[in-house]
Order: structure tokens, then C-alpha cells, then sequence
DNA sequence: GTCTATACGAAGATAGAC
DNA sequence: GTCTATCTTCGTATAGAC
């Protein structure tokens, strides 16, 4: 059992105060945003009294904590990096794998979002991490799929095309489809979730 | 002749006080964010006297200006709608077609980026000109492609497919492709707009 | 309409007792 | 490590002369 708002975890134990500060910050950065959250609010968050300085006992100022949360859940991204099923786990139907893998990119986008906001709001503070960042959300996941559209095309599974080209248009079509959305709390031109996918299968397998 | 910094515009007259404060809000929104400008830069840069309230005598705070901004970029952009040239100005060649609408999706985009970051950033504040932008830049723009896609396929031009699911697919690839460009200070996949557009374009047509 | 001067409040950060 | 209390800086906004 989990009671995160007074600071406790599993077992009973009193969380760190270091911890509980970064839990609050996190939160309260994605709400509000970096500038709009006050050290008092943070304090209040973790439990330390508003307005008292016990913060600077544990971070040197608002930026080092906008820091140590950035790495932080950047850190939890690249624990959790997954890739979609193989192949053979579909019975070999590649319409399938298609589309449990661009229904699981667009739910990791969508739980990513608010790091990728809060970076891109404070990408002139965040130099080294959103260099770490832009690796792990783009570049590894086109070089992977690339690999795997590369042997599909090698069996015959799907047309042979550039297989790096095709990877990047897949990944920023749904990067792409997860921003509108987001941005404009709807999805763009209507289209659903499900239409949306299956055109893009649809453009990937041929008719 | 336009010295747009000395407060002069065509023809030697200087810019009413309103549009200077409108210019230097703009420039300094895009720079340093909302939260990050000050009324005192505000007032600088319209050659006002630094922490003279002069400012007040044109906005009432702040926020006003903020939206005068936006809503003043939204009407631009609202001006400058565009889309790519007819099939029938490129010699019926619709490879040719698609790749000119594609780039100049692409420098669209660019353009607009400034505007829809700040939106994004101010997105509590800004709910009216936020719905309107979204209409603007993403519904229009699917509206008007698929019903040109439409007619394509009818000529038999490109495979028949949803028009509609078709245009959003694409729009988002584009949208995708930019932002990541923007976000990570380089194309995602190390992949050229060039060899981008291409593959967008064989996708669309077919092999 | 623009200036000088200033009131007011908010927020980051520190001193020192406990 | 946490508290009370306070310092300091900065930014919004206003008052009133010109």
C-alpha cells in the first residue's frame, strides 16, 4: 500500500525527505509548469512547512531540483523501454504485429507527454538531457524498428522500401497524430485511434 | 523601406505605440516565453522608457497583450492560407505534386512554429484562440487535402483508400517530422527531409 | 501619451534557534 | 533536519507632473 501524499511507501516507512520533494516537484512542475511553481508550494508538497527555507537543506536552488527531476524520470524511460511483439508471437500475421505495435507507441507517447512538455518548456536549461532524451524517444526506436522492418521485407512480409525512411515516417506519423491530440484535445480531422492505424498499416503492408 | 526596430514603416510614418509594444511583445514571447518577459522589456522594446508604466496606457496587463499577440498571429495566418499547387500545373505528374505540397507543408510548419509553441506554453490562457489555431493549422488543412486525394483516386491517380484517414496519416507525418526537428535540434533518424518526403510519397502512390 | 517616482506583493534565498 | 523570521530582489501596477 502506497500513500504517497504523506510521503509514506510500501512497508510503512516515512519516505525521504529528498524523495518526497521530488515526487512534489514533478507533480506540481507538470501542472503549473517550472516558473509557475513556487519553492513554498514545493515545500508544502513534501510536507516541509510553507515558506520555510528547509528546502535548501536538500536542493541548492529551484533549477538543481528542476534537474534532479528531469534525470529522474528520463531514467524511468529508459528502464521501461519496450519494444512491440515479434512476429512469431502473432501467428505471422503482420497486419497484427502492425498494430499492437503502433497501439503501444501511441500509449507510451501519451504517458510521455508531460516530460516532453516540460523539457520543451525548459529546453535552455536542459541541455545535456534532452540530448539524452531525443536519443531514447527517436533515434533508438527508429533504429529498432528499422531492424525489424528490414527482416520482415527480407521474408517478404511487407514491400521492400528504405527501411530506416520507412521507420522515421511511422514514428513521426504517430508522434504526429499523439501531438494534435494532445495539443488540441481532439484528434486531428476526426480520425480515430483505429482509423488512424489502420490507414498507416495500410500504407506500410499494400493493398 | 521597413526599419521595423526604429519604429519605422513604409513610407517614413512612425508606428503607432500599440503596434511597437505588439512587435516587441511578439519577438520577446518567442524568445523568453510569457512567464520569462517583462513588462519593463515589454516597454524597451517598443522605445518606451524602462519601468515607466507607459505600457498601461495601451494594454491592461500583461495578459492582454498576450492575447492581442496571438489573436494578431492567428489572423496572419488565417491570411496566408495556401495549399499546393493543382495536379494539373505539374504535367499530371502526381510524384511531382505530392513532393511540392509535402515541402511546403514542411516551411509552413516551420513558420508557424514560434506561434504554436507559445500557444502550447499559455495554453490555460488562451482557450478561444487555441480552438481556432487547431481548426486553422489541422482541421482545414485534412479537409482540403482529402477532398483533393479524393479526386485523385477517382482519376486513378493514387490508390483508392479513406481520403479522409489518408490526409490526417500524412499531416501527421509531416507534423511529427517538424516538431522532432525542432525539438531535438536535428531530422529524426537522421533522416533528410528529401529522402522524408520521398517515402512519404511512395507510401502514398504505391510501388 | 510619456515621463519620474513609488507602492505593493510575490518569490528566492539565508540566519540562527531548537 | 526542521522550524520561525527575515532579507533582498524583482516585477506588476499606480499616482501625478509635464
Amino acid at each position: 500500500m502506497s500513500l504517497v501524499d504523506g510521503g509514506l511507501v510500501e512497508g510503512g516507512m516515512a519516505a525521504p525527505t529528498r524523495e518526497r520533494i521530488l515526487d512534489g516537484a514533478w507533480r506540481l512542475f507538470v501542472e503549473q509548469g517550472f516558473a509557475g511553481t513556487t519553492i513554498t508550494q514545493i515545500e508544502a508538497a513534501a510536507s516541509l512547512a510553507a515558506g520555510s527555507g528547509s528546502f535548501y537543506r536538500h536542493f541548492r536552488s529551484k533549477e538543481d531540483v528542476l534537474h534532479a527531476v528531469v534525470d529522474r524520470e528520463v531514467e524511468r524511460v529508459d528502464a521501461e523501454r519496450n519494444v512491440g511483439p515479434e512476429l512469431s508471437d502473432t501467428g505471422g500475421d503482420v497486419r497484427v504485429a502492425l498494430a499492437m505495435e503502433f497501439q503501444q507507441r501511441l500509449r507510451n507517447l501519451q504517458r510521455l507527454d508531460p516530460l516532453v512538455r516540460l523539457v520543451q518548456q525548459e529546453r535552455e536549461h536542459l541541455g545535456g538531457s534532452r540530448d539524452y532524451l531525443g536519443d531514447l524517444l527517436v533515434d533508438r526506436n527508429v533504429t529498432v524498428r528499422s531492424e525489424r522492418f528490414a527482416a520482415w521485407m527480407e521474408r517478404g512480409a511487407i514491400p521492400k522500401r528504405d527501411p530506416e525512411a520507412l521507420a522515421t515516417v511511422l514514428m513521426c506519423a504517430l508522434v504526429g497524430y499523439r501531438m494534435s491530440s494532445d495539443y488540441f484535445d481532439r484528434p486531428p480531422g476526426d480520425t480515430s485511434e483505429e482509423a488512424f492505424i489502420t490507414t498507416l498499416i495500410d500504407l506500410v503492408v499494400g493493398p
